[in-house]
RNA sequence: GGUCUGGUAGUUCAGUUGGUUAGAAUACCUGCCUGUCACGCAGGGGGUCGCGAGUUCGAGUCUCGUCCAGACCGCCA
């Protein structure tokens, strides 16, 4: 027997039992007379005692031997410590050890094993399996681990049954790019792994599985960032004879009860706004609403002085930033060279001090007097002490800008508290995307989300302004989840096919199952899907979800541990019918 | 595809205008230490300054290229 309790058990009602622990030796204190070990597993630390007095000595010797993370078992008596830790929940008592044996060996970690470690995030990766030892890692996995426990309970209860889908499906040219797999069998055909199950939990209703869900990876062969990965994990769900509102009812319900359970966080109900409203209020579709700072626009109140600037722009568009009038001349300047990075890319940016006094002194003082400026900080909601930022320009160029500025003056002003938890709906999202490359629509959820029905006929005369009723939840300024209302009738689906451009040959090879299910008696359906990794990771507070992900992949998709992607060798491509160019 | 930042000891970093033998902390090794818990003290080993080319009497430092990492833009139906 390796163990008789672990590293996190012992207090000092224990004091007099004899027990035995395994673990990793975290760290060595030798004081000669005396060595301390922190011995340490999943639960816990506990402290083992040599001493030369009281331990034999062969085990003396063997316990100066040990080395940062050997793992050892060891036998011995539970004592009341003379000095205690109360810093540790088993800093009363330690271990005086009688029997020491090594389990296994081990080499100098390349990074120390601690909750701040040396270790940089190429490292940690490289050596993930030693990373995982640390605590922040560790209570990260473990904290995801209740996130989709209390996920499953919460649907489970309400009636929602897990179905798996299968991985190995067929690609299609819409949207992200598809993860591919060579069909050995089927020599020159592909696989594709799913972005999502989106057609299979349809084709789940038109089965009459009436509520589904599926915690899932799906795959995306697109650009990471800090909050997105290749490989990912949803919480996919669907749900038979439902509108928009039951949809939105019921998974308002899992958010509120997982900030319930996981947070201690309760919410009344969540918000809603419609995609237009946050657009122009906050320029974002996912907007942070823990704090203000909402978009005044300006055209009325800026554009009849002689300022060209704002009188050529299309939008002009400004935000009260509390406090800002502390800011020095060369503060501003640096704010004013931020926007100007090619990352945001203003041309400039115009501000107004909003003094003490109620005077107001701005960068364009040579065109607009303090009556005009009153407007302005009416607009924008500024008060005294605060600084007004003001850009233009085309609408949805200039909204993203200053919904740029807006978060980072938000995280430059600690109004991003992880602590607190904004969640809201966002409704009412345009059906169809122009996309300038393709100069044509796309659908901006996807293919399958249904137009409002009284705004069908608006496709054909004004498609840009058509409604879907698609919805996102959004937490903190990050989307957490979207989902839609499905088309279920084949018309229909035939007809946004030809609208998103593809022939009835094209849309019959590629989607020709789904619409052929159709026919079938196909349920009135819609549903939902959640970005667990993001959603974990705001719950936990922070924005990179790597951490909440127990082998992630890096900024350009590799998995350094393992160094995959990989060559594979000849053999293997010509069982695949593979020819390698170059 | 693009922008920005970085790459120097096992690790995290400093390194001035281009100028002697490239430093610190930590980790590691050795010794000492009668209650440690970030133990302490003394000593020691440890470097292809990412790689390649160029400028120069001389390059960690300047230039160009390249690779790697991170953040972001594009992309992510």
């Amino acid at each position: 027997m390796y163990r008789t309790t672990t590293c996190g058990a012992l207090r000092s009602n224990n004091i007099g039992s004899v027990v035995t622990l395994s673990g990793w030796v975290q760290k060595i204190r030798d004081k000669g007379f005396m060595i301390w070990i922190d011995l340490r597993d999943r639960y816990g630390i506990t402290q083992l005692i040599f001493d030369e007095d009281r331990t034999p000595k062969e085990i003396m010797e063997s316990a100066k031997n040990l080395g940062r993370e050997y793992v050892i078992q060891v036998t011995g008596k539970v004592i009341e410590r003379a000095s205690k830790n109360p810093a540790i929940p088993t800093g009363d008592i330690e271990i005086l050890v009688t029997e020491l044996i090594v389990l296994n060996h081990a080499k100098t970690p390349p990074f120390t094993i601690e909750n701040e470690t040396d270790g940089g995030e190429d490292l940690r990766m490289k050596y993930r399996y030693l990373d995982i030892r640390r605590n922040p890692v560790k209570e990260n996995l473990i904290f995801r681990h209740r996130v989709t426990l209390e996920v499953r309970k919460y649907l489970s209860n309400e009636g929602f049954i897990e179905v798996e889908t299968p991985y190995l499906i067929k690609s299609t040219p819409e949207g992200a790019r598809d993860f591919v797999v060579p069909s050995r069998m089927n020599a020159g055909q592909f696989y594709a792994l799913p972005q999502s199950p989106q057609t299979f939990k349809q084709l789940l209703m038109v089965g009459g599985m009436d509520k589904y869900f599926q915690i899932v990876k799906c795959f995306r062969d697109e650009d990471l960032r800090a909050d997105r990965q290749p490989e990912f994990t949803q919480i996919d769900c669907e749900m038979a004879f439902v509108e928009q509102e039951d949809v939105l009812n019921t998974f308002e319900g899992l958010t509120k009860h997982l900030l319930k359970e996981i947070k201690g966080v309760t919410v009344e109900k969540f918000p809603r706004m419609t995609y237009d409203e946050a657009m122009q209020r906050y320029g974002n579709d996912k907007p942070d609403i823990r704090f203000g700072m909402e978009f005044g626009e300006l055209n009325d109140v800026a554009q009849h002085k002689n300022f060209n600037v704002f009188n050529s722009a299309e939008l002009v568009v400004g935000i009260a930033v509390p406090g800002g009038n502390k800011y020095s001349r060369k503060e501003i300047d640096k704010l004013i060279d931020w926007v100007k990075r090619p990352q945001v890319g203003a041309l400039g940016m115009v501000y107004v001090r909003c003094n003490e006094d109620g005077s107001y002194k701005s960068s364009v003082d040579k065109f607009y007097d303090q009556d005009d400026l009153t407007k302005w900080a009416e607009k924008t909601g500024a008060n005294a002490g605060d600084l007004i930022c003001v850009l233009s320009g085309e609408k949805d160029t200039v909204r993203a800008q200053l919904s740029a500025l807006r978060m980072e003056l938000a995280e430059r002003l600690g109004l991003r508290n992880p602590n607190v938890f904004a969640p809201l709906w966002v409704v009412d999202f345009p059906l169809l995307e122009w996309d300038e490359e393709t100069q044509r629509y796309h659908a901006m959820h996807h293919p399958f989300t249904s137009p409002k029905p009284e705004q069908i006929p608006l496709l054909k005369t004004n498609p840009g302004a058509v409604k879907a009723n698609a919805y996102d939840l959004v937490l903190n300024g990050n989307e957490i989840g979207g989902g839609s209302i499905r088309i279920h009738n084949k018309q229909t689906q035939a007809m946004m096919f030809d609208y998103l451009g593809f022939t009835p040959e094209e849309a019959k090879e590629q989607f020709g199952f789904l619409m052929n299910a159709f026919e079938y008696g196909a349920p009135p359906h819609g549903g939902i899907a959640f970005g667990l990794d993001r959603l974990v990771a705001i719950l936990g507070g922070q924005e990179t979800i790597r951490d909440f992900i127990a082998f992630p992949k890096n900024n350009s998709g590799r998995d350094v541990m393992i160094d995959a992607p990989a060559k594979i060798d000849q053999e293997q491509l010509k069982e695949l019918h593979l020819k390698i160019e170059n």
